[in-house]
DNA sequence: GTTAGCACTCTTACCTATCGAGTGCTAATT
DNA sequence: AATTAGCACTCGATAGGTAAGAGTGCTAAC
């Protein structure tokens, strides 16, 4: 339903103003080597991509702008392929190059770079703890009436918690669950633990008949109440440097949801597989509707497990943020399927 | 060389200043109840007290407005002791109420409320780890060629390194290492932690002759390697509700720097024991200099270990936040000393 | 169907006048 | 001698007014 030449006038808009975000005039337009035609043609054309609502004016007599409506057909629809240049495929190898076997400290290096080379705030969602499995339970005692709990997993993350000793147990019995739960429980999926820790608990408690039970709810407590996020933010300080931020409550009421973990976490959590764009309104949350979000996902072993994310103004350039992600969430998954 | 009366109309506009962020006018102090003279008399004092460069102007006919020098003689002279109220007493004591076992569930906690409390931003730099002794070293193999190194403190802190092994050593030898490792080091302090591993060393390769150097250097560069930066912060969006930080790029400038955490670190280390205020262009980093920090420290074991401080605009409640300040960190070396 | 021409709109920058808060100085008062 | 009332003056903030420039929509010509 849009010719043409609508098609090529949207894209040249939307193109310039990611560049520029100025309101674009027809004058303008109409140097573009692309674009043979005259301003007053391409004033009749802008009046029909404005009824359609892919643009906007300002003002009676500014340029357009591109709408919501705009960037979404633009991304659904103009999406040019993009090929990435040297540098940016070389900032996103290069994370992987030295080998990095921890999760977190590949994940800091890929924050880090990709809020480095685009100028927009990133984040990343760590893997579910649930979605890998338990490589070794540790207890180490502080004091009499402290321990900590320590868990590893098979991607090399370190879970810590500490709880207190109820007086009745003796630091033998915790230590005896301890090494039982190791023998039965390495290489169980974290998700699974729960359960298993319940169903071992009825074997072992015949076995021995102390105050095993009453370690094992604390044990339990320990690890299980609080659920970490592992979320990572990287380039928080960039979303200043747009001009759309250049106002002081905004970039304040931005902050104050970027900074709540949980809800960071839940809003990104809930994407399928693959790319996905939310711009401005079709962001849930009130305080991003200035903003586009553009997840992708990465997986470990086969399972999808986390999320990188990029946030900017919903002037974003949308198809060099998509190859990016796309070559991150690659990388990650193949390095974490080597592991 | 000041008189009382210069005393108390400095006192006056340093006060109202602080709260209301405006210049203060001669006709504005001789309404406060303390004052009993005319407006005219107060011009005259404050021309003087403009002359000493204890007051400024922002234009040739504006009210007055503390210089830097008047913050600091204030803070020296003008302090009263100040008593906190009930609310301010419950929310730090709060802190303390649940047991928590670890430090980092304390200093998370207590860099919130600080933050809330004020309005400023908070940052607490965490024990020195060297500070702290040994409890327990661990290593958990996550496949043939890598491991993960955790170092368990006696104050409950976790600290963990992945490092990748080089094929000539073998997973026995490095387990052998750890163990004897384990009985001669638990309850060193970190800090001659180094030195003690090297002196071990020429005695274990005596009588384990086979790659075990090799693998103790991979450990030490595991462990030692980088050395973990502990800052935590909270409110850094507070500095955005602050008149001061109206424009956009004073608070990025800024929190380009607080995102430094190895700097910040440098900052805050640098300090002696009790509370330290470093004014405006007191302050050493560029950045900073619009802003007032005020540090206090807090021990561990009687040692000083760490700093607790807050960041704010040079118009601090200098005499609520010290009374906090001061609180907190005879609370947390309470509690740390309990430990 | 395309484009040149032109009147019209709106933003921006700049100038001007006015108002009010606050000062410094002088002279009168205590 | 110290204090204060009085007053001229300064400067920032606000509002109105004008001119320039960018851009539009429409009409008429190509």
């Amino acid at each position: 339903m849009l010719t043409n030449r609508q098609l090529l006038i949207l894209q040249v808009i939307i193109d310039e103003f990611i560049q520029t975000a100025q309101p674009i005039g027809s004058r303008a337009i109409s140097k573009k080597e692309q674009i043979t035609f005259s301003p007053a043609t391409i004033r009749n054309e802008m009046a029909d991509l404005e009824e359609m609502g892919f643009i906007e004016k300002t003002h009676s007599s500014s340029g357009r702008v591109p709408s919501e409506k705009g960037y979404r057909f633009y991304v659904d629809h103009l999406l040019l392929p993009f090929h990435l240049s040297a540098k940016d495929q070389r900032e996103i190898t290069s994370v992987f190059e030295q080998d990095l076997v921890e999760f977190e400290q590949v994940v800091q290096k890929s924050v880090r770079v990709l809020s480095d080379l685009t100028n927009y705030t990133s984040i990343i969602l760590g893997p579910e703890v649930y979605a890998t499995t338990l490589k070794q339970l540790q207890i180490v005692h502080l004091s009499p009436s402290t321990a900590i709990a320590i868990l590893v997993t098979n991607t090399g993350h370190v879970e810590h918690r500490s709880f207190s000793i109820p007086a009745q147990i003796k630091a033998s019995d915790l230590e005896k669950l301890v090494n039982i739960l190791n023998e039965k429980l390495v290489g169980i999926p974290i998700v699974e633990l729960h359960d298993r820790l319940q169903k071992e608990l009825s074997l072992i408690i015949n076995q021995y008949v102390n105050d095993v039970e009453i370690a094992f709810s604390y044990l339990k407590g320990a690890l299980f109440d609080q659920q970490p996020t592992n979320v990572y933010i990287g380039g928080i300080t960039n979303m200043m440097l747009q001009p759309e931020f250049s106002d002081v409550t905004k970039v304040h009421s931005l902050y104050s949801i970027i900074e709540k973990e949980d809800l960071m976490a839940k809003v990104l959590r809930s994407n399928q597989q693959g790319i996905q764009i939310s711009i401005g309104q079709e962001n849930k949350v009130h305080e991003m509707q200035d903003c586009s979000l553009i997840t992708a996902t990465y997986s470990l072993a086969g399972e999808q497990v986390g999320t990188i994310a990029l946030l900017g103004p919903k002037r974003m350039e949308y198809s060099r943020v998509i190859s990016l992600l796309n070559l991150l969430s690659n990388q990650m998954s193949d390095t974490f399927h080597q592991w």
